[in-house]
DNA sequence: AAAAACAGACAGACCTGTCTGTCTTTATTG
DNA sequence: CAATAAAGACAGACAGGTCTGTCTGTTTTT
């Protein structure tokens, strides 16, 4: 048992430890006996909750999920006026990867180890930028009617696809550069698809 | 063995065998007896050659490395103007990724199951996509330097950094959408840096 | 004759998942 | 409230398989 995770129920010390490890150390490269270890927690307890790994790896994404949904919709709902509830989203990438040592997106880094396009693991990716996807486009769009005249030059479609690949391709160059001036730059690159 | 492997030296075969198999199946999904197997090699063959699975992961990376190097820089030679050679490198990725079952970036997914920043394997990603930056930043200051007055609201420097966000951003989402959409979206948004 | 490739047994560690049995908590009763 | 029943958590041995890497010895190539 590691940290002051005694008064939690059983799941959630296993799904907490699992969460860290495989973000940390990627998914086949932890094993099961570890989460159970550290979790402090009786192996058939966790076969009790999860019948098998693939199973933590699920509850694991979906959680990760969750937890981006609430803090990116948080963040937009913060913000006034339309064009910085549509910046809002690229600018709150920054201090998430800061925080986690620039390991990258867990999405991608398990997708990399599951090949298959129809495996669970890989739909659950799917499923989450897609939502992203939807966020920024209805972003788009209300920031396009906001004032027609000045952004009636933008497609709302096609800004929501530019700022998707400027959002992604910075969350992993900088995992590659082990550095956050991608992200940076995909903020200015954001702002100036709209300025 | 697998397939027409027959004639090539047993590090060719080895090498050949686990290239490919690394990049379907991930690094660590795939196993030695896998490669040596597939190869149609013997086991003290195979560490005669590779002292460890590591270095056989290392030749994996620096062979694609090279091969891509060569394609890319073919590729934008056989373009005539500075307008085309610059485009050039984005528009090598689309069938590049069609050939390859929109499994992405070996060196994104090599490093995705390799936490460590400092292992010599995320090195190896690191110093490719340096090149490709300090490829494409040659390409925008040959192409701003042709038509100075045109260009002159541009940066080379700012140009290369949009063109590397966009393009491992398309890369990245065309393996999670498993679709080529964000490559060809990519290919225009290059497009429109500049003209 | 020397170097390299072949074939494959083997060691030791690690993996996921099952199983047995005990202890603790919680819920349901009289 | 108190006794008891049921459910869940604990501890850890164990099975069966896979992993990397070593080693022995034979055959082929140079």
């Amino acid at each position: 048992m590691s940290k002051s995770t005694k008064s939690a129920t059983p799941r959630e010390r296993i799904l907490e430890t699992a969460s860290e490890l495989f973000y940390k150390q990627g998914y086949r490269s932890t094993g099961i006996n570890e989460v159970i270890r550290q979790s402090g927690v009786a192996k058939a307890t966790f076969y009790n909750h999860f019948p098998a790994k693939d199973d933590l790896c699920l509850a694991y994404l979906d959680g990760r999920s969750d937890a981006e949904k609430n803090s990116i919709t948080a963040q937009v709902q913060s913000k006034r006026s339309p064009r910085t509830k549509f910046l809002a989203v690229m600018e709150a990438i920054l201090p998430w990867m800061e925080t986690n040592d620039l390991r990258g997106c867990e999405y991608l880094n398990t997708m990399a180890e599951v090949p298959d396009p129809d495996n669970p693991l890989r739909r659950r990716g799917r499923q989450h930028y897609k939502w992203l996807h939807g966020l920024i486009r209805e972003l788009a769009e209300n920031l396009l009617e906001s004032d027609p005249s000045r952004y009636k030059d933008l497609d709302a479609r096609q800004l929501a696809d530019d700022y998707m690949v400027a959002l992604v391709g910075s969350i992993a160059l900088s995992e590659v550069y082990h550095d956050t001036w991608p992200i940076k730059h995909a903020i200015t690159m954001v702002r100036n698809m709209i300025d």
